[in-house]
RNA sequence: GCCCGGGUGGCGAAAUUGGUAGACGCAAGGGACUUAAAAUCCCUUGGGGGCAACCCCAUGCAGGUUCGAGUCCUGCCCCGGGCACCA
């Protein structure tokens, strides 16, 4: 009995691992595979802290998938890389006064020894680094793909500016309208910039998303960013003859706009503008560039603004009515001006309120106030349309005013074009060179990539400019098409867009001549099964799904939507805060690893909660999944012969197989664990049995504790990988035989339980039901008026 | 303000989608083994009442629908996340 050796899992983890790599356990054929399972997980950015628990939680949860989906007979193709350009790496090496290239690899090297030990089944031929040169190759050549496609445009607009760090910020690090380092006020500054016409995109993307098997809270999250409004653009012309064009989705409410609205930067403001007024509102236009991105957003709930002098007639009503300018109209969206309808619009009501305009009730709603903004009563005060409820009348008066060319229906989209510059260091060079001559040109695909110098002082400066612009051999470069002196782009690329084609790298990352072959593209994308965390919903995933559809379009790839399948997962929080440095709360699962071992940590982080739920982590509990494992360990050890099962461990086992399949399918690892150790503890109740009972759940075992399965499949005579083993199938009949308890309610009320055969008819239930004692005393002798009968679980006796 | 999640024992959580609330695990208490401790094993453990078999109460709050509600409906209150002057 006590010949049982101990479980050490440290060296028993190495022997695996060491294994795996020798015996090349997770390289599948890319080109022969007959059933190809493209398993992608969210590659990390690899911090100077190295992976913590979330993103062994997330990579758990992935991996897990992966090999389920292995064990039942896939080619699973599993991958990973390191997002490892950005703003991130590239500040942080300023802090610590480093060179990104000399300190990202280290902690990569970091990394791959972390996703090594926490025994992922990676398939380390594929792995890939954006900041590799013959990756980010590629990542120019996809630039010039959308450059020539004429996808890609340069335009003057806003960046957040930290004046302290003398530097432009990423919206992402723009924390409350201050610097996410320095804490100091962001500014607006205006600086040309490249974008990607994403825009043009934005219907496409929105319609894909009802026929995606994604969560649907991030289906959700991506649909509000896409931010679609049905509407109509309505012209108000001045009678100096200007026209200016308002987006409404409220056409019905015309009849009560009695001022107009331009944003301050409105290419039309200075004509409108009178002379009495023109000092106001240069001033006002001063006042409103200067103010920081924030706080002109949503900073300040006092309303500013100015009178123009202007009026423009009002196409429904005739009347002239007042041209506004105020700063809480933005020129990036709709038309940069609005109608107000004060009476019906929170914001409006405001300004009109301040600034003693007209409020002019046109929509009645039964029991609400002024600003009533509801789209469910009838219109009044509107000449022919009054007593139409509010839907018809917005599609009655855009016609009426379209015949004389006042109105067009519109939709329009909250989603803006990608700005894909960054006045940064570590980052893809854009690969266009500018030329007097020639304008801007793409660097030819034979000159790529365009390699990003090493330099010392990388750090960005106040002029705006990026810091390649101090390298000039680099910098000046001859014209690919005229061969006169010209000028590199010296902005460096969104790390957005590296992450936005990584996927279709992996599978063709020995191919040096071509971004991802065509063969292997073909069998093996679209990615099969994505999991990942919704902080990446809109960015990452829209921007993938956007560069997918290029590419489909310009006859690269044969598909337009890259992850068909989507799962989130939840977020590891500590004590209830997200983690992250400057709290100082983020947890490195090293110690817990070395002090425990992987498949213990592994399953533990599966156990805490429902994996698309996250949860907050915590150490108390590792200990039960450790007891959980010694007691599979004792059982495998002990187990003798392969003689049949006891009815009892029999059913058990197919009712386990049955649930740990649907659940490990559905990543409800949780409760697949739980179902797990229900089978261990019938089993040990039931004394040492055959190793038929402990196979199976070594197999079930082994995508959640791998080395662990493997050891075992091994000690239970096997000499091939537990991996290479068919996922146990389970018997209907044999998870459904043998007795059921029913409960039994009188008047709804549980008062006692029956064990019978299963399936055991109505009747003979209810007879039983009542020859019990506890259900005599509550039935007393009434007659019974109904049966509720529920098969094999309840009867429910009403008297 | 708007849009998603979510509120169940001391704690993490289950609950076949309207059918036995609290599976599984942690912690705690008691016991066995031990010179002792650790480990392990056994028992108890939502609250209240009763010697007991049992009974009453209980899934954020207040109502409702139903034979029956953690689950559905209405109105609130909290917590987490996202968007945020988007017309």
């Amino acid at each position: 009995m006590n010949n049982v050796p101990t479980y050490d899992p440290a060296a028993l983890e190495a022997k695996w691992q060491t294994r795996w790599a020798e015996r090349r356990t997770n390289e599948p054929d890319l080109d022969g595979a007959a059933r190809p399972f493209y398993n992608l997980m969210m590659f990390p950015y690899p911090s100077a802290e190295g992976l913590h628990v979330g993103n062994m939680f997330a990579f758990t949860g992935a991996d897990i998938y992966g090999r389920f989906k292995r064990l039942q007979g896939h080619d699973v193709f599993e991958p990973i890389g390191f997002d490892a350009f950005g703003i991130h790496s590239e500040n942080y090496a300023l802090s610590v006064g480093t060179n990104p290239a000399l300190l990202i690899p280290q902690n990569v090297d970091n990394f791959r020894r972390q996703l090594k030990r926490f025994g992922g089944m990676f398939d380390w031929r594929h792995e890939l680094s954006t900041t590799d040169p013959a990756y980010y190759k590629w990542t120019q050549w996809l630039f010039l793909q959308l450059f020539n496609a004429g996808l890609a445009y340069k335009k003057r607009a806003a960046v957040n500016w930290c004046p302290k760090d003398k530097t432009v910020l990423a919206n992402e690090q723009v924390i409350n309208g201050r610097c996410e380092r320095c804490d100091t006020p962001v500014e607006q500054r205006f600086l040309d910039q490249w974008f990607f016409r994403i825009t043009a995109f934005a219907e496409r993307l929105l319609a894909n998303l009802d026929h995606l098997d994604w969560s649907s809270s991030t289906a959700t999250l991506q649909r509000n960013w896409i931010g679609r409004s049905e509407g109509a653009e309505l012209t108000f012309e001045s009678p100096a003859g200007a026209k200016i064009t308002v987006f409404t989705t409220r056409p019905d409410t015309v009849f009560g706009a009695t001022y107009l609205v331009l944003a301050p930067e409105h290419p039309l403001v200075d004509a409108l503008t009178t002379e009495e007024q023109r000092a106001a509102v240069k001033a006002y236009q001063r006042e409103a560039q200067g103010k920081d991105v924030v706080s002109r957003r949503v900073g300040e709930k006092t309303k500013t603004g100015v009178f123009t002098g202007s009026y423009a007639r009002n196409p429904a009503t005739g009347e002239a009515i007042p041209v506004w300018l105020a700063d809480y109209v933005l020129m990036e969206y709709g038309t940069g001006a609005i109608m107000a309808v004060p009476a019906h619009d929170k914001r409006d009501f405001e300004f009109a309120t301040q600034f003693d305009l007209p409020i002019r009730q046109v929509v009645k709603v039964e029991g609400e106030s002024l600003p009533s903004v509801s789209e469910d009563g009838t219109l009044m005060a509107s000449g022919a349309f009054d007593g139409l409820p509010c839907r018809e009348g917005a599609r009655k008066i855009v016609a009426w005013l379209a015949a004389t060319r006042l109105a067009t229906a519109r939709v329009q989209y909250r989603l803006h074009d990608w700005c894909i510059s960054r006045q940064r260091y570590w980052g893809p060079p854009i690969p266009i060179i500018y030329c007097d001559n020639c304008g801007p040109v793409g660097v030819p695909e034979r000159d790529l990539p365009v390699e990003l110098p090493f330099i010392e002082d990388f750090r960005p400066d106040d002029t705006g400019v990026s810091p390649l612009a101090r390298h000039k051999e680099w910098y000046f470069v001859k014209c690919p098409q005229c061969g006169r002196q010209g000028r590199r782009e010296t902005d460096v690329s969104d790390t957005f867009l590296d992450s936005s084609w990584y996927y279709l790298r992996y599978p063709s990352t020995e191919f040096a001549d071509r971004p991802f072959d065509p063969a292997r593209t073909k069998k093996w994308l679209p990615v099969t099964t994505y999991i990942g965390g919704n902080e990446h919903a809109v960015l990452h995933l829209l921007y993938s799904r956007f560069i997918s559809m290029v590419l489909k379009d310009l006859g690269h790839i044969h598909f337009e939507e890259p992850f068909p399948k989507l799962r989130a997962h939840g977020l590891i929080v500590k004590d209830g805060a997200k983690m992250s440095k400057s709290r100082g709360n983020v947890v490195i699962p090293d110690a817990y690893i070395r002090q425990w071992g992987a498949d213990t940590f592994r399953m533990y982080l599966m156990f805490l909660g429902p994996f698309q739920e996250g949860g907050d982590f915590r150490e108390t509990g590792i200990i039960g999944i450790r007891r959980f494992i010694d007691k599979v360990w004792q059982l495998a050890h002990e187990a003798r012969g392969d003689g049949p099962l006891a009815p009892a461990v029999e059913r058990k086992l197919h009712q386990t197989i049955r649930k740990v399949t649907t659940d490990t399918e559905s990543l409800d690892y949780n409760t697949a664990i739980a179902a797990m150790m229900e089978y261990v503890n019938e089993l040990r109740e039931s004394g040492v049995g055959s190793r038929e009972s402990v196979k199976p759940l070594v197999v079930m075992l082994a995508p959640y504790a791998p080395h662990l399965a493997e050891e075992l499949w091994e000690r239970l005579g096997h000499e091939t990988s537990v991996f290479g083993a068919r996922w146990p199938a389970y018997d209907e009949r044999l998870a459904t035989t043998g007795d059921v308890e029913i409960a039994v309610q009188v008047n709804g009320k549980l008062r006692s339980r029956l064990t019978v055969p299963r399936g055991l008819a109505q009747d003979d239930v209810v007879a039983r039901a009542l020859a019990d004692e506890s259900v005599k005393r509550f039935v007393d002798g009434q007659p019974v008026k109904k049966v509720i009968y529920v098969q094999d679980r309840l009867v429910n006796l009403v008297i």
